[in-house]
DNA sequence: ATTACTACACACCGAGTAG
DNA sequence: TCTACTCGGTGTGTAGTAA
């Protein structure tokens, strides 16, 4: 983004989504003022000043403005458009280093099975893949979208915590879930359950590199 | 998008970038205020104006700033990237009304064809689909990247204009282009070529609607 | 009705500099 | 070194108003 349009954005969008990006748009900078929520005196300086830079063309009427966006206009739009796209772009890709598991997933899942079946309708296999991610991608699978929470529990003896799941394909083929204790013991570990035996089906030793992407 | 963060868009995009919107990044406001071409002293306010906001998380220390984007700063992000999408969404679909051609189309191809052939790759049918468009429409195909010149040439009578075409899908299925001509007599028409009959083979009559995905 | 000028207040930027 | 304060010059928003 070129950051002498940043004053600019918030109205060069407004008329980018009035115009279609390429039409022609009769209005006023009272109604604009409006719109956007500040003066008609701004506006008419900041259309002046867009016109100036070569943003937009502009006609003065008797009722009003006619606007069109410029080639340079949808330019600065385009690209903007290109760096949320690069920013973006690996959103939903997670990838990590299995490591070995301590046997406790398989213990979890079982006591959590009935209800991960009807979160994420699947019957879950007993065991979990153990995946040691970064920093940046535990990060990004907390904010991600599609968070399903299982609710904890109570028995006789002890408490069971909320679990947080998030439906995955697991090296682009088999679907299951990540999940994260709510109070997580071991950081930048993730788990990964799947109808089926993940490791064998996709024959991953320890140490090993693998990849999901979230859905 | 939120105007309120207009002043700060710059900065959070330069940010995101740098720590790939879900890490942290070691860093100083010197060198920030270098990579954006702006004063350490504004960076230094920016960022705690940005904390404050809850834009991003920020921890001062001995050699510098350690920077952190909050969910709320990725969500300022996620939206502007939305708007950008809902902009460009249609960025490559063309609607027009089928309109009879007068047979000159016929002719001009038929001059041109080898040129044609080997600017667009393909042999074309000697006629034209005629596609009568609205002014957006128009802007929208000139403005389109993947624009193809024909030159112009002489012969010993006359001179015919350069030509542009946009290499294109009609109606789903035949890969063509539209051509317009550098110097359009009718306005709002444009003209389509393939290496088939389009009309017969897509059964499309005068004053129907017909649709092109520019590519 | 409009647009857009002038005038003024407030906000913002960045040099100098303290901590 | 670093961050971040003060402060003066400039930029920006809006009320009033002319055209």
């Amino acid at each position: 983004m070129d950051e002498q349009y940043q004053p600019y954005l918030h109205l060069l969008l407004h008329l980018a989504k009035n115009t279609k990006l390429y039409g022609r748009r009769e209005t006023s900078t009272m109604k604009l003022a409006e719109e956007t929520k500040s003066s008609q005196q701004t506006i008419s300086r900041k259309l002046q000043e867009m016109d100036d830079l070569g943003l937009i063309e502009r006609k003065v009427t008797l009722t009003g403005i006619t606007l069109l966006l410029t080639a340079a206009g949808i330019h600065v739009l385009e690209d903007l458009h290109e760096e949320c796209e690069a920013l973006f772009e690996h959103q939903s890709s997670i990838e990590g280093e299995i490591i070995s598991g301590l046997g406790e997933g398989k213990y979890y899942v079982r006591l959590y099975r009935d209800r991960i079946q009807k979160s994420l309708h699947f019957r879950p296999f007993y065991g979990t893949l153990n995946i040691k991610v970064d920093d940046a991608t535990l990060r990004k699978i907390l904010l991600a979208k599609g968070k399903v929470t299982i609710e904890g529990f109570k028995t006789r003896n002890r408490t069971f915590g909320k679990v947080f799941c998030w439906k995955t394909a697991i090296g682009g083929s088999i679907t299951g879930a990540i999940i994260l204790p709510d109070r997580s013991t071991h950081k930048n570990v993730i788990e990964v359950i799947a109808p089926v035996n993940i490791r064998k089906k996709l024959k991953l030793e320890n140490g090993g590199k693998v990849q999901c992407r979230l859905k």
